[in-house]
DNA sequence: CGAAGGGGGCTAATGCCATTAGCTTTTGGG
DNA sequence: CCCAAAAGCTAATGGCATTAGCCCCCTTCG
């Protein structure tokens, strides 16, 4: 007798996880995550109400993915150094799984499930601007404008917008100095 | 006797245009074109080799369209206000179409039906630019970072990915002055 | 004027996918 | 040991893309 798959939510995105990096977010299908994880397709309602909900919950661990990158390359840093290595680290976890940026949910503070990821998300890049010392809404606007650059640069490279690669490294850096000689100028 | 539909592939461009603006990329269906057109859905094949490839003529149709626009308004302008003019007319249009903005092609220039209009609409940016007497580089550099920054607004604000819609005029002309302050530190 | 032929439309059929309903098996706690 | 809920399964439905094969109108040429 066949042990039972003892399926769970979290292998369930697993599953749906790698099927998006090797496939893209069109091959993210509850039939290929089925078969991936060795059952039927309509055993996948026991751990996930619908494609729409696992979808949402693959942007939930994109987004704690992230944050803990981007944590991790902040810690123990301050200012420009801070701020230029969040940025590199954004750039870093896209390059390494570029179909997977595809499904980075872009408005998950207007989703239930995905709040409180996206909203940890967020807050680690204001801690980062922290040391500038921007009042009220100037810390806004910075952010904002992180955001913009980071994933402005992100979603061209990850979907091979840029004609050619070269020099893209030079590229991303003169972003970089740029939004630091900006911030410079207002703190 | 009923007047045939006499379609055309412009039509079922036309028709796909306006599911796209009403219901989203996702909205973009061959059953809905074909509901629309007054037609079988298989009749569109006639016209169409598949929902790829009419994805594909819907994008020549949005870089048309925005190639259009951004000549429009940078004609008789140079320099920073030749710039400050394409940004506006970049987030005017997005703004006009939120939901289009999701099917626009990303790699143009990868994709044989799109790379005319792609090139052209790239070239536009370019010579916008050419009044800071960039060297070689030096242009595709300015040239991306523009890309990045109005696209990566644009794809924020389409998606409602900023918590609240509030001061986001600011937030972009201050993207403004910080790309025009850059590009003057250059030339 | 008349007939051929191709363009453009149609119906039928296939196959994939999500989702629902209802049944069965396993399993863990009492 | 028992039994109820958890976790699987099969069958069925309906939407969609795509293919095959048919038919009719209109244009063009003899």
């Amino acid at each position: 007798m066949v042990v039972r798959a003892r399926l769970t939510t979290a292998k369930v995105v697993d599953a749906a996880l790698e099927l998006v990096d090797e496939q893209g977010v069109e091959g993210l299908t509850l039939a290929a995550v089925a078969a991936r994880t060795g059952v039927a397709t309509p055993s996948l309602y026991k751990h996930v109400a619908s494609l729409a909900e696992l979808r949402g919950h693959v942007g939930v661990r994109l987004l704690e993915e992230m944050t803990g990158r981007f944590t991790d390359a902040v810690l123990g840093r301050s200012g420009d150094e801070a701020v230029e290595a969040l940025m590199h680290a954004y750039r870093a976890y896209v390059r390494q799984h570029p179909k997977r940026y595809a499904a980075m949910p872009m408005d998950p503070l207007h989703d239930e499930l995905q709040q409180a990821a996206g909203t940890k998300l967020i807050e680690v890049m204001l801690a980062t601007l922290r040391g500038y010392g921007l009042e009220g809404s100037q810390a806004i606007h910075a952010t904002r404008q992180l955001r913009v650059i980071v994933h402005g640069f992100a979603s061209i490279e990850s979907s091979g917008g840029f004609g050619l690669p070269e020099g893209l490294d030079d590229t991303y850096d003169q972003l970089i100095r740029m939004y630091l000689t900006d911030l410079r100028g207002q703190s």
